[in-house]
RNA sequence: GGCGAUUUAGUGUAGUGGCCUAGCACGCCGCCCUCUCACGGCGGAAACCCGGGUUCGAGUCCCGGAUUCGCUACCA
C-alpha cells in the first residue's frame, strides 16, 4: 500500500443500522485493520427531512456490541472533526463557491413542481448538457436576476455542470476499470440552499478528501454515482490523492427477488438490524441479533462470509482470524442471498466456548419468561443442567426445548412414545423399578446405572421399551441427555413421583388390535 | 426504457487453460453411536445460465444472448 489506510464507515442516521451496513462497516474494518490502518465513523445526515432522532446512537451502539473499533468520528473524537455533516456547514459553502466560481457549477431556481412538470412532459428528461439551456439557472439568466432572486430569499439549488462527450472511468479494486460516458450523466444537485446543507455527493467528495480517506468500501448501489464523484475530484483537483473505490455487492432477499429488507425479517424469521430497535414515530419494534440470542463475534463471523472467503475452507474465524486473512481478492461480486440458516449454525460453535456457568446466568431470564423462577433452584442446579444440553443447541433460548423438564414436570405425555414405548404391562413393571430405585443405596448416575440395567436384563425385559417409558414418564417424551444423569439431577422422589403420576395418567385409549 | 454491474448444487462459496470424475460449508437424506432426542463421526443426493468461437484441451479466454441486482430524486 502505497499510502496510509484510511477508511471510514460514512451511514445516514435515518433508522435502524441495515445488517448489509452492518457488512459494509466490517469490510472496512478489516481492511483497515489488515493494513495497520484507520477506521472512521462519519454521520451523513445532510437530508433534515430524513433525521430520525435516536438513530446515531443506535449506530454506535451496534459497532461497539459487534467489536467494530472506530479510530476516529463521531463519539470517539479526532483531528479531523466535526465528523457529522450537518456541522460542517462552514466547510461546504466554502466549496460550493469555489466550483461556482470555477464556472464548475451553476445555480437553478427550477422548483421541484417545474421539475416535476418537465419530467411528465419529456418521457426521459434529464438535467443535463442538452437540456439545462431551457431550465431557469443562472446560465440562462442575467446575472443582475440571478442577484435579484437570491436577495429576495429565493431557494435554489447548485448543480454540477457535467460536460458531454467525456469517457469517465472509475478503477473499482473489485470490478476493475468501470467507464462511462458523461452525456449520461445529469447536472447533479450539489447544494440546497433551503436546509443550507450539501447533498450526499458534494459532502462525500469533500469529506473523504479533507480527512485522507485512501479507500472507499461502500455498496454496490454507488457505483453508478461514482463517475460522478470521478468528475468531482477532477473539479477540485485532487485526482491525485483520490481514494481507490470498492464496491460491495449487495444482500439479497434468501428467497425471492430483490434486495434484503426488514419485511423479510419479519417474514422469514431473522432480524435484519443488529440491535433491537424501536421506532420513535411508528412505535413498532424490530428485532435484532443481539436481543434474538446471538452472539456478536457469529453474527461476525457469518456476515464476514457472506462476500467473502478466506481463501481457505476454514469457515469459523475469530475477529483477529478475519482481520489477518482479509483482502479484496478473496471478495465475491455478485450480490449473495441472504443465508440466515448458516448464521444460526454460526452461534453454536460461539456458544460452546462460553462456560456453563454464564450460558446458565443467560438462561435465567428464559426461565422465567416460561414462568420458572430460578431463585427456586441452586445455581448449580442451572449450571449442571445447561452443561448437560448446551452440546445441542445454537441459542440460550433453545435451552428450554431441551431441559424444560428438569424444572417442570411433565404437563403430557407424547403420544407417539406412549403408543411406541407403553403397554399394558408397562405399569407394573414401573411399579418394580420404583421398588429398585427406592432400594439404591447410592442414587448418583454412576452407581444408580449398572444396578437397574441388571434388573432389565435379569428379568429378560426389553430394555428399549423398558428405559423408553422410564425416560417418558420423567420427562414426558422420548428425548434428552442419559437418562441416569437425568434422574440424578431431579432426585429419588422426584423421580419416583414422576413415574407414579404417569402410571396414573397414561391410560390406554384403545387396546392393539 | 437508458446506463452499469452480475451469473458454479436449494443457499453461501472454492476454482485465474490440463491437477475438475468440479472441492468446502449450511440445509436436506441415510448410517453409526445409544434407553431416546440432540451433538459428533461416516456416507449420500445435488451445480459450471444459454449459444457461438479461440485452443490439442475451457467452469476458467473472446463474442452474442439471456438472467439477476443496482442506479436513473433538491435520499443516502
Amino acid at each position: 500500500m502505497d499510502r496510509e489506510v484510511r477508511v471510514r464507515f460514512a451511514p445516514s442516521p435515518t433508522g435502524p443500522l441495515h445488517i448489509g451496513g452492518v457488512r459494509t462497516a466490517l469490510y472496512n474494518y478489516l481492511f483497515a485493520r489488515h493494513n495497520g490502518g484507520k477506521m472512521l465513523l462519519r454521520i451523513e445526515d445532510t437530508d433534515s427531512n430524513r433525521f430520525v432522532p435516536g438513530a446515531e446512537d443506535y449506530i454506535i451502539e451496534s459497532l461497539k456490541w459487534l467489536g467494530i473499533g472506530i479510530d476516529e468520528g463521531v463519539g470517539h473524537g479526532g483531528e479531523n472533526g466535526p465528523y457529522r455533516q450537518s456541522e460542517r456547514r462552514d466547510i461546504y459553502r466554502k466549496y460550493v463557491k469555489q466550483l461556482l466560481d470555477a464556472g464548475r457549477a451553476y445555480i437553478a431556481f427550477d422548483t421541484p413542481e417545474e421539475l416535476e412538470a418537465a419530467r411528465t412532459a419529456t418521457p426521459n428528461f434529464q438535467y443535463d448538457a442538452s437540456t439545462r439551456g431551457s431550465m431557469r439557472n443562472s446560465l440562462t439568466m442575467p446575472a443582475e436576476e440571478v442577484k435579484r432572486l437570491i436577495d429576495n430569499g429565493e431557494k435554489y439549488v447548485v448543480r454540477f455542470k457535467i460536460e458531454p462527450g467525456r469517457a469517465v472511468v472509475v478503477d473499482d479494486l473489485l470490478r476493475g476499470k468501470v467507464t462511462i460516458k458523461s452525456d449520461i450523466l445529469d447536472d447533479k444537485v450539489l447544494y440546497k440552499s433551503a436546509d443550507d446543507l450539501p447533498t450526499y455527493h458534494l459532502a462525500n467528495i469533500v469529506d473523504d478528501h479533507l480527512m485522507g480517506i485512501s479507500h472507499v468500501i461502500r455498496g454496490e448501489e454507488w457505483l453508478p454515482s461514482a463517475p460522478l464523484h470521478v468528475l468531482l475530484y477532477e473539479a477540485f483537483d485532487w485526482t491525485d490523492s483520490m481514494p481507490h473505490f470498492v464496491h460491495l455487492p449487495l444482500l439479497l432477499k434468501p428467497d425471492g427477488k430483490g434486495k434484503l429488507s426488514k419485511r423479510d425479517g419479519d417474514r422469514l424469521g431473522f432480524p435484519v438490524f443488529p440491535l433491537e430497535w424501536h421506532d420513535p414515530i411508528s412505535g413498532n419494534i424490530s428485532s435484532g441479533y443481539r436481543e434474538s440470542g446471538y452472539l456478536p463475534e457469529a453474527v461476525v463471523n457469518f456476515l464476514a462470509l457472506l462476500g467473502w472467503n478466506p481463501g481457505d475452507d476454514t469457515e469459523i474465524m475469530s475477529m483477529d482470524d478475519l482481520i489477518e486473512k482479509f483482502s479484496f481478492d478473496h471478495c465475491s461480486r455478485a450480490g449473495a442471498k441472504f443465508a440466515y440458516e448458516k448464521g444460526k449454525w454460526c452461534n453454536h460453535p460461539y456458544l460452546q466456548e462460553i462456560d456453563a456457568a454464564k450460558i446458565a446466568e443467560m438462561f435465567k431470564p428464559i426461565l422465567r419468561e416460561h414462568g420458572v423462577n430460578p431463585e427456586d433452584y441452586s445455581d448449580e442446579y442451572i449450571t449442571k443442567v445447561v452443561g448437560m444440553v448446551k452440546g445441542r443447541i445454537n441459542f440460550v433460548k433453545d435451552l428450554w426445548d431441551q431441559a424444560s423438564f428438569f424444572f417442570t414436570r411433565p404437563d403430557s405425555y407424547d403420544p407417539k412414545a406412549i403408543k411406541k414405548r407403553w403397554s399394558p404391562e408397562t405399569p407394573a413393571i414401573m411399579n418394580e423399578l420404583i421398588s429398585q430405585l427406592e432400594a439404591l443405596p447410592d442414587f448418583s448416575s454412576a452407581a444408580a446405572e449398572q444396578p437397574i440395567l441388571d434388573w432389565i436384563t435379569s428379568n429378560s425385559y426389553h430394555m428399549g421399551n423398558v428405559m423408553n417409558a422410564f425416560r417418558l414418564a420423567v420427562v414426558g417424551e422420548c428425548k434428552g441427555p442419559h437418562m441416569f444423569d437425568i434422574t440424578e439431577l431431579l432426585g429419588r422422589e422426584e423421580t419416583i413421583n414422576r413415574i407414579h403420576t404417569a402410571i396414573e395418567r397414561i391410560k390406554l385409549d384403545e387396546p392393539t388390535v
